[in-house]
DNA sequence: CGGAGGGTTGATTCCCCTCAAAATCAGTGG
DNA sequence: CCACTGATTTTGAGGGGAATCAACCCTCCG
């Protein structure tokens, strides 16, 4: 990157904020409230139907943007709970468009990160549409292990994770219920363990093989910017 | 828009070409592919499961980009098939890119309609997720309508539909049969009806009540551009 | 006219939900 | 120190929604 490019995402981080779990930092139906992104801690976007279901679209670990959509959107069409205590710095949408025209090659970059959230988005659908219960949480554990991986919170051996079943089912959109008796016979079958809070591969080649994960979707260099 | 922004964008409609129904025009894993604005027919973009399996992620219709995630990722992450024959405009990275560069706010555009896409991939992992069968199609259903509206495609009274009951259940995690039955029983509610290629919502504010459906996420003016 | 693709319906099976009840644990206050 | 509460995990029993398997129909088309 250039110096002028590094100077315009430093002057993005300026307002840092912190927010306590559980209180959502943006409420389904807000308007024109500006993004943030993550420093530290895990939060979740989700929606709630009126019989008040909910079905978390994605989890989001340090480094990920928050509520970028909503800003483009000028309104929010999902919540954002904050899973444990976070730390972000915010980002209004003058700072996000002052930049772009600054340096369109910025643009790309952030523009490539939207893109990745999709992609993301859409394995999740995939997930949920067209895998058995036990696939789509082997899956899911091995996509979150790699993100993970990415930002040197988790490795091939396992990660903390401070996910709760009921989390885990929001999102894969099962029962709780059955979320326990799915990690039970992932856990049985020798593939992957979830426990005390921590997530433990235990047959990562396994695991992968049964979920047919495949991570290209999650290639962290940003191709455009090479 | 001004004058440079609209000149930008016409450059963007030059190489225009047709594809017959069917045949991909894009697969998963092909690197380095253009994207397409799609000017006439429908197309699908889906991922193909090891068994066999196949998730539908969105159809586009008319107005919609092909294959903009693909650009941005340099490589594509699925596989685009046109249902109908369509017609579209090639855009290729350095087309984006310059556009980007010449017209920030053309960027901020592209990356709105981005964001929409997404709105709707989310909307459809929440259909997935945790709607019944029923509810799902009603929905469904309903989003298509109203996106067809946009382009003077459809209304509240129905709209022309060239999809099998094979794709809709491809993309809405159904079997082939069971969506079948499901139309059979919103047929026999009153609600909406498919048959011949033509869907003709019956009592459309039912269906909206029953579907649990918003368009709020499907809202067509561009905020950012105002 | 035969074959393919799409639609319709019935019978059976099974995955996962719901309901229900323990067991465990952290925190909290008496 | 211990009773009390709430959140979370665990396990069992029963039911239902959707899949699978299997026909049969229709239309279109080479």
């Amino acid at each position: 990157m250039s110096g002028t490019e590094l100077s315009v995402l430093d002057a993005l981080h300026k307002r840092r904020r912190t927010f306590v779990a559980g209180r959502d930092l943006v409420h389904q139906g807000q308007l024109d409230q500006a993004a943030y992104i993550l420093i530290s801690g895990w939060a979740c976007s989700y929606k709630i139907l009126e019989d008040g279901q909910r079905q978390i679209v994605d989890f989001q670990i340090p480094g990920d943007f928050l509520g970028l959509r909503s800003v483009l959107l000028h309104m929010s069409d999902h919540s954002i709970e904050p899973i444990t205590d976070i730390e972000v710095t915010e980002v209004t949408v003058a700072d996000l468009l002052d930049a772009f025209s600054q340096t369109p090659r910025l643009a790309t970059a952030v523009f490539w990160a939207a893109s990745r959230d999709e992609a993301m988005v859409v394995e999740h659908l995939i997930d949920i549409g067209r895998r058995a219960a036990a696939e789509r949480m082997a899956h899911f554990l091995l996509e979150l292990g790699a993100r993970l991986s990415l930002v040197g919170l988790g490795s091939k051996a396992g990660f903390a994770c401070p996910l709760s079943q009921y989390l885990l089912a929001d999102a894969l959109g099962l029962s709780a219920v059955h979320v326990n008796r799915v990690l039970r016979t992932l856990r049985e079958s020798g593939m992957v363990t979830f426990r005390d809070g921590f997530v433990t591969f235990d047959s990562y080649s396994r695991l992968t093989e049964f979920a047919e994960f495949d991570p290209v979707y999650l290639d962290h260099t940003g191709p455009l910017l090479r």
